[in-house]
DNA sequence: AAGTGACG
DNA sequence: GGCT
């Protein structure tokens, strides 16, 4: 198929870079089959606030879907099997969530992404996160696929440095960033979220990130 | 410090 | 950049 957009799925509009390994998807993602799904998630993993190995609480709400999930506690960050709240496994993965992530990675040069976890974090009116890697991944040769779902928010990109200027991406409802490559242990973070009545979610930014942390070889969606 | 926030 |  020849179009202006070479590689990017047919039907979809740009793909800007934002900085070396950096991709901002505005509008890639369809909202209405990920709120429905994402509804199903966290009815069976609530978001809670976890807390910080220093013991401070984390202003975003955070739960999983997938084959293993991200968890803070004083033990450290790691990833886990299961739900520390439930004891559970936590929730499969929704084919809708794996496929526009694979199709996001794809738009970007990563044609076998096959994300083993969607960290979902929940963010109300007023919260943010600080600047922070996402290192706690194995196969760090694939890219992070985050979908904004909700609220608009300010997303910052900063380097390889935690400190020094950064880049603003302002995200909203059904925008997909990717990042990898030469940006993919980049500090990034997002600033506190703005008041708003977004028409599904109300006062709430969702954010759904995608990664490869155990998987080492791919599996299909 | 995946924290917050005053100050310049 | 300092503080906690």
């Amino acid at each position: 198929m020849s179009s202006p957009n070479g590689d990017l799925l047919e039907g979809f509009s740009e793909r800007v870079d934002v900085m070396p390994g950096v991709w901002f998807l505005p509008r890639f993602a369809e909202p209405e089959s990920l709120n429905s799904d994402l509804a199903d998630v966290v009815a069976r993993a609530p978001v809670r606030q976890m807390k910080t190995p220093r013991g401070f609480l984390m202003g975003v709400a955070m739960s999983n879907c997938g084959q293993c999930g991200w968890v803070s506690d004083r033990r450290g960050y790691r990833y886990a099997e299961h739900d520390p709240d439930s004891g559970e496994p936590w929730p499969e993965m929704p084919r809708s969530f794996s496929l526009v992530a694979l199709a996001a990675a794809k738009a970007c040069g990563f044609d076998a992404f096959a994300p083993d976890v969607c960290l979902i974090n929940r963010y109300a009116v007023g919260k943010g996160m600080g600047a922070h890697q996402d290192r706690d991944e194995q196969d760090l040769e694939q890219p992070i696929v985050s979908i904004s779902l909700g609220l608009p928010a300010r997303f910052f990109m900063v380097g390889p440095e935690r400190r020094g200027r950064s880049i603003p991406i302002d995200v909203a409802d059904g925008d997909v960033v990717v990042f990898g490559g030469p940006a993919r242990l980049h500090y990034h973070g997002v600033r506190p979220l703005k008041p708003g009545d977004h028409a599904v979610h109300g006062a709430s930014r969702w954010n759904l990130t995608f990664r490869c942390a155990r998987s080492l070889q791919p599996v299909a969606p």
